[in-house]
DNA sequence: ACCTGAACACCGTTCAAGT
DNA sequence: ACCTGAACACCGTTCAAGT
């Protein structure tokens, strides 16, 4: 039969992979919010049971952890060839804060697990890049690009984590009031980095 | 008998009360961090069961947002009245981080529930009268001290989060290169907060 | 008025067993 | 090799009952 050939070692063919659940995790924290994401309920989500997940991921951390890193690989930063280094710095900032917005019930996550180094320095190559081509440091890059990081966390914690009430979204008045908040400080920064780093 | 001039009007006198309640909860977090304030857990350390902490506070979310109205009370910004609001913004960023890092197992809390708008505008009332001082509208004034606020917390979010290795205390140079990081990040946006709020 | 014991409906995780 | 059912040791919370 034809399944000799390109059968499988031994045993059964599995139902799931790590990737699948992956995806799973995040559409079910996206529609429901982070206390959804319960081992049963993600099995059921894909089909299975919730002991079937430990045989693909050692337990609900790593889930976590896995979800941070597909979700941070999912942030593209447009860095053109010769941009001077402050506008990159603005495109991280913006591209950050977008993914952010895209995945509100998982703000929390990202600020509570730390990112993957590996993760982060491939999110922040093409910046660092344009510091160099301005003669900056690696090191004084690096600060100048972690700093606009947490302060784009921060501003998107205190934007989804807006009093008790559920997920009510957020209508436009208040979308303004985060965006004219979230570009001023970020010229602000930016502006001062400049200042510091290229005088 | 003398119990019958100052008896309270009926039944039991109280074991406990809110405040107790919350006092108990910093430092049962402050000791074994947030997974172990369990309401059982957090009973037993009073000498109670779980159940009567219910007479005082509705549940545990209410507990933790009075945990985090604690902390945030416990913040001291030391304002001179003379003082320049780039110096007083200075003041405020490095006290909050001083209570951040007294309590550590508690920055994710602080991170995830929002401040009390009256405990978070008690606390920066003397910095906004700095930038009064200066002609800055006080519109200006609370977007830049937010935006320093969000700047800090995100900071001590990536400080605490350490790799998943758990509580090991810091060591000298990990301290010294979060405190360098800090400083450098928090001039350069003072400075260019500064440089657009009083050409 | 305040505290408790028993109970309910959940969790994450382990382990032996099925296919 | 992969999945499952039953079980263990927990949770937060409710409710009737004690003092």
């Amino acid at each position: 039969m034809s399944t000799q050939t390109f059968r499988r070692r031994a045993g059964r063919p599995p139902q799931i992979d790590a990737d699948e659940i992956v995806t799973a995790a995040v559409a079910l924290i996206d529609a429901e919010g982070l206390e959804a994401l319960t081992m049963r309920r993600l099995g059921t989500e894909l089909g299975v049971t919730a002991m079937s997940l430990y045989r693909h991921l050692p337990n609900r951390d790593a889930v976590l952890a896995a979800v941070v890193s597909r979700l941070v690989r999912e942030v593209a930063v447009e860095v053109a060839d010769g941009m001077p280094w402050p506008q990159a710095l603005h495109r991280f900032a913006e591209s950050y804060r977008r993914m952010l917005l895209a995945h509100p019930h998982a703000v929390p996550l990202l600020a509570t697990h730390p990112v993957d180094e590996v993760d982060g320095l491939a999110l922040v190559a093409p910046v660092l890049e344009r510091f160099r081509g301005a003669g900056v440091p690696d090191e004084d890059a690096l600060t100048a690009v972690q700093s606009v990081g947490v302060y784009v966390l921060g501003h998107a914690l205190a934007q989804v984590g807006t009093p008790p009430g559920a997920s009510r979204d957020p209508g436009p008045a208040e979308v303004a009031y985060y965006d004219q908040w979230f570009t001023v400080g970020l010229d602000a920064f930016v502006l001062g980095l400049h200042h510091r780093l290229t005088p």
